[in-house]
Order: structure tokens, then C-alpha cells, then sequence
DNA sequence: CGTTAGCACTCTCGGTCGGAGAGTGCTAAG
DNA sequence: CTTAGCACTCTCCGACCGAGAGTGCTAACG
């Protein structure tokens, strides 16, 4: 699955625009209107977009215009004599139809690339990397999950005995992870025959995943002539092996003291507490609907979901830009959950800088991962 | 080194009090007030404190008393006409004197001991475990850092050929942990040779740590008959050492939730800002000052720091409790630096019962680590 | 001399009021 | 269609006020 350039919004064949088209010049405006908003954060008044911009029109005029933006659901103003807002769908639009492509500088596709290259090279530290990196220059909430195989097949085995009655299990699977696991023996084994078993079983159950391991259990049971060690190890690598497949997933967030400083955080104290719960207690899936997640799975294409899109009553002033991105080392036989950059914000957010830092960090996630990971022999 | 029921209080040299000892009945009152606002979190009136607990006496008498505490220094009132709060002084007085000696209930102490028994045996995972859980059950901050020896010293080296120029390092060291590394080779090597690479520098290094590792490297280089990839392996591994010693301190963190929850926190959003911050960052070294990290390493001792006791301008109004804890693998020629369990709340917290917890879960961990990791042969 | 009732005093808290400022919506003229 | 003018509305902020809460002081009492 390659990245695509490719945007989705939901709501999106919802096609209630046909009915009224923007002209150029209202469409115009309210580009204007959002650039405005996202930046200052304050409800734009027609005055100052007109003396900012330099607008050949007088406020009255932009006035005009600006009602009949708010008629036509693309904007609000929070009360009689406040300047405009946008509304959830006036984002959507600008997301959908306004804004332009954008990609990140490229100095600071650099300096990102450079603090890649310079972390130690396993998964869930470029995981944890991006999250930080992301979160820090964009001051806004970040989750990035890798991607995970759905089951972990063994590639490798080795069983070092730390004392008679304990032993340290290293798992490697096929997909480059590594598990490892203190495991007590119900009883004690010489290391010889311990290092026997290792290489025994380490040839047994190459590319096998955790039901075949429990078979492979079972028979050892029947089998007269095995150490019972050999049943009792079969057993704790298939509980591992499922074990590690939950955990494999678990994405990093980062970036919670700069969400919490944007201004709409500020005098909302009961619903910055919530979030900060939230992430507390790193419960992704609460921030991330599982919806689009699967979505996600399906299509592959990035999502920005917008305010009440949110299915979770918390993030209703919220949106959302998710990049999913996937390992190559994915074939039929070893399906795979994708990864995931995935921006909360305020929905008064920079969208195009936004979507195009998710967009690049996941297609840099994926690079690294197949550079290294991509090839096995 | 055991965990110990004695207790450091910063200021505790410093015996101002001889001058005026507190009567009986002062301390007393004393001691209510300061419960009582532990509990309530409210300035407590002379009123207030005879009808809740039934005095024999009257306000005026209690108002009287509190005057002379408030000239002694140990209670202070916002303003003229609130109640009482505790000063700093008033804590450290009543955690040095008034405070009895608490233990975790048993009820409480068997569902933790349970919740660690079924956690994967690592002690990455204790530590995490011990943050969440502990910092759950006080709705405080906590971090808890896990001991680490200042060196680590190989036991085993095992190099899994990925491809043709790749190699997954893993070392386990003696203090059971285990590294793992992806190694890019500089120029490939048969997988035999590389078994036979592993097995041998498994043998030669068994014990040593990262200056010998550079010292066999250097020799390496000399040496004409060995294969290049030998001292690239052994530089490889010599970096690996010194990065893993460092990183196997981490602390985990975790409660900010409840932290934000306090009522001290409501309040005041641009402090509780910074310690967001901070905990996003992970900033364990800038929530627990590092001149008792090292008092601690020391002396093994329970330290609770208290209000203005902190150097960090942030945590003037909170205090620290912080019990030390030690892995009894320590040995004079492998020193370790000690891991620990903070609580960080405001100074109206619950001392009796974070002291407690602190030092029921440090000995805990000493425990569970030393049942694992005690006995290596 | 310690204890207590009484009372004046002080300070916070919540609500109300009013003026300044900011923007809009409408209207009528260009 | 555009625009100037103007009335209208709503927020924001500071001032003000009264109620309530608690203290500190004083004087009387056992």
C-alpha cells in the first residue's frame, strides 16, 4: 500500500453544494476568512479582511458577502457583533476545495530525515521518534501506531538459563521483532539438554505462528519420549507469540503541553482534563474512532475528520488528519494492521502544513521500515 | 540495601523548634487542622474544626491557639478573614512529630501484589505497571525508575544473519537485560562465519564490559588474520553497551490526570501547563532534583520533600515523597544506581498514605526483581 | 490566668450596572 | 452591484454593593 495522494473527508458524498456553487470571489473570501481564523484565532471581522488583505471591495460589500457565506453553512459568528468563524462544514470545504496541495519545506525534510537516521534502528523508536519530533513542531496532539502483522511467525529460537530454575526465552519472528520472556521451569533441565531443545524446536517451528505452536503442544504431550520441559516451553512461546501480536501495536503519543496550550484549551478546563485523562492513561483507541480506523485498513488513503465528524463527544471542536501507511514485507499469507500518523487538533488547524507533515512522516515510517525490514532472506 | 522506615526531611538538621515546643493541645489542634485540610482542601475555620471533631472548647479558644501556631509559623491564612491553611513548616513538623506510622492495607497490598504476579516478568513492565497503578489508586503524580548498574557486562552474544549486509545484534547481559540491535554491515560474511563470530566473541567477552569490549576491538585491528566484520561487530557492540546503560534508567511516568484533577491545579492554568509540559517530555530530571537522587544513592533512605524544599520554581507548592529501592545483585565491582518511587502532589496531600504506598511498591519491586534476577549462576 | 461571649472589622464572592468598543444588518443613495 | 451611514446588539471590563465568613480584640467570668 503506497501512501496516496488521495483525500477523504467524510460526509464527503454528500454532494449538498451542488445546490449552490460559490463564485469566485465568495469562495475567495472564505478561503480568506479561514487562513485568517486559523491564525489569529480570533472570529475574523470584515474590516480587517479588508485592510489585511487589501481587498478592492469596501467591508460593507465583504459583509455581504460573509452573510451569505453564513446562509449558506460556512461560517457562523458566535454572537450578534463578532466577526465571522468557520463552521465544521466551511472546513470541510476549505479542506476539500480550497486549500492547495502542500508538502513540507524541504529543510525540514532534512533535519527529520537526519534525526531518523541518527536513532537506533528498531520500529517502535522511530515510532516513539515521529511522535515526539512531530508533536514538538507542530504543538499540537500526535499518535503514531507502526504497523503490525495481524500473527507473528517464528523465525528463531534461544533458550539461555539464567539459574536451574529460570530461563530467559528470545523469540525472533519473521518480521524482525523480537520478544523475549523470563519463564520459570516447572522443573529443572541440564543446559546441555536445554541448548538441544532450543536448536531442536528453533528448527521445528520456523515460519509458524501461534496455532500451530499449540498443535505442535498437544502432540508433545502424546509423544512419550520428549522432556516435559518441551511441552511447558511449547506452551509459554504460543501464549507469547499472541501476547506480543496485541502488543506489537501499541502506538506512542506525544505532544499533550502543546495542545493544551492552544488558545481553545485555555478557558475550557473540564474538557482539557477529559483529554488529559485521555492520554494519560494512552488510551489511543478513545482518541482515534475505531471506524476509521478500519476504513483505513480498506482503503488506504489518508482521512481528516473534521469537528463532529467525531464520533466521541470530547473532541467535538477536534479534527483529525490520519495517514496510514503499511510495511511491504506484507503478502496474503501474513496480513497486516497498518500503521498510522495521526494529528488531533483544534479544528481551527493548519490542515494543509498538518496534512502534509502526516503525509510525509508516514511515507518516511514506511521507507525506513522497508529499507530495513523489507528484505528477508 | 533495604528500604528503611526511616524518614529525611530536608530542614531536618535545622532544630528551630527547641525554642518553642508545642503544648500538647496545640499540637493537637495542630494536627486537625492540618488533617482537615488535607482532606477538604479548604482554608478551616475555629469554628469549623470544634463542631467537626467535637472539641471541649470554643472557637475563640481555638482561634487563640491557632493565632499562636500561625506566630510559631506553622499555619498561615490567605487573608483576614478565611480559615487556617498549614504552611510549610506546618507539614514538616507534622510529617517529622504528628503523623503516625501507616501501612498499606492488606486488602490493598494483596490486589497490587496480585496485579504484579500477572504481569509479564520484566522490569520494564513493573516499573510501567507500578506508575500506573500506584498513580491510580493516590491520584497524584508518579514516577518510578528502576535500578541500573553503571556498567553493563556481556553474558551472551548472538548475531542473526538478516540478509546478505544485515545483522540483528542481541546481547544479554548479566543483569538479565537484553539489547538488541540492527547492525548494517559494512561488507557481507557467510552466515557459518558469522555463527562461528558469535559463538567465540560469546566466549571471549563473557563478563566484560564496554572499556574491554574497546579494548578487544583495538586488538582486532592489529590482529591480521581476524575478519574486518570481527571489529566492527565489537565496536558495534562496545556503543551498544554504553547507549543501553544509560537508557536502562528511564522512569515511567504516569497520573498527570489525576494530578490535574487536584484542586490546587484547577486554578492556576499556566502552571499547570508547565508540568504538562514537562511530563510530555518526559522530564523525570526536572520533577525530582537531582541533589537527592544522589542524597538517596547514598544514604537508601525515604526522603519527602516538602513545599519550598523543592529548587525547581514550578513544584513550589508540591511536595515529593520518594523511596529508594535497590536490586540485591549489586556487588562492590558492578555499582548500581539505585531506582525509586515518587509521588509528586501538592503539599496538602495525603502524607501518611503516600509514604506508605511509596514504600510498600519500592519494596515491592525490590522483591519481584530480586526473586528473578537475585540468583544467577 | 485560662476560657469564652460579643462585636467590630476585614476580606472574598457573586451579582448587577453601565459605559466603551467592536461588528453587524439594514437602508438608501451612488 | 457597491458603498456610506447609522442604529442596534452583544461582549468585555471595571466599579460597586451586599451578603457571608472568620478573625482579632476586649471585657467579663470561673
Amino acid at each position: 500500500m503506497q501512501p496516496s495522494g488521495d483525500l477523504r473527508t467524510e460526509h464527503n458524498s454528500v454532494r449538498a453544494m451542488t445546490s449552490e456553487q460559490l463564485s469566485d470571489r465568495r469562495a475567495g473570501i472564505l478561503q480568506l476568512v479561514i487562513q485568517d481564523y486559523i491564525e489569529t484565532a480570533t472570529p475574523v471581522a470584515s474590516r480587517h479582511v479588508v485592510e489585511k488583505y487589501a481587498l478592492p471591495a469596501s467591508p460593507a460589500t465583504i459583509r455581504h458577502e460573509m452573510h451569505a457565506l453564513e446562509q449558506g453553512g460556512f461560517l457562523t459568528h458566535p454572537h450578534t457583533s463578532a466577526g465571522r468563524v468557520p463552521s465544521n462544514r466551511g472546513y470541510r470545504h476549505f479542506v476539500q476545495s480550497l486549500m492547495g496541495h502542500a508538502e513540507l519545506g524541504l529543510a525540514e525534510q532534512a533535519s527529520v530525515r537526519h534525526q531518523f537516521f541518527q536513532a537506533a534502528p528498531a520500529v517502535d523508536e522511530w515510532v516513539e521518534l515521529a511522535a515526539n519530533v512531530l508533536a514538538r513542531s507542530l504543538g499540537l496532539l500526535v499518535i503514531v501506531a507502526p504497523p503490525h502483522p495481524e500473527r507473528l511467525r517464528v523465525r528463531q529460537l534461544e533458550l539461555i538459563s539464567l539459574n536451574e530454575l529460570l530461563v530467559l526465552m528470545i523469540v525472533v519472528v519473521q518480521e524482525a521483532r523480537m520478544i523475549r520472556q523470563l519463564m520459570p521451569l516447572p522443573q529443572p533441565i541440564e543446559v546441555d539438554e536445554l541448548d538441544d531443545l532450543a536448536t531442536r524446536l528453533s528448527w521445528m517451528l520456523r515460519g509458524q505462528s501461534a496455532p500451530d505452536v499449540r498443535e505442535a503442544a498437544r502432540q508433545a504431550i502424546d509423544a512419550p519420549d520428549t522432556h516435559p520441559v518441551e511441552h511447558f516451553v511449547l506452551d509459554t512461546l504460543a501464549q507469547v507469540l499472541d501476547r506480543d501480536a496485541q502488543r506489537a501495536g501499541v502506538p506512542a503519543i506525544a505532544g499533550l503541553g502543546g495542545m493544551m496550550a492552544q488558545p481553545e484549551f485555555q478557558q475550557v478546563p473540564e474538557r482539557s482534563l477529559e483529554l488529559i485523562e485521555l492520554v494519560d492513561q494512552h488510551a489511543a483507541e478513545d482518541l482515534i474512532p475505531s471506524g476509521v480506523i478500519e476504513e483505513v485498513t480498506i482503503d488506504g488513503a489518508m482521512h481528516v475528520l473534521i469537528g463532529d465528524d467525531h464520533p466521541t463527544e470530547l473532541l467535538q471542536d477536534c479534527s483529525l488528519v490520519l495517514a496510514p501507511y503499511s510495511s511491504s514485507t506484507i503478502t496474503p499469507d501474513s496480513p497486516e494492521i497498518p500503521g498510522y500518523v495521526g494529528v488531533i487538533g483544534p479544528t481551527r488547524m493548519n490542515y494543509p502544513r498538518n496534512i502534509a507533515a502526516a503525509r510525509f512522516y508516514s511515507q518516511l515510517l514506511q521507507e525506513m521500515i522497508d529499507a530495513v525490514y523489507g528484505v528477508s532472506r
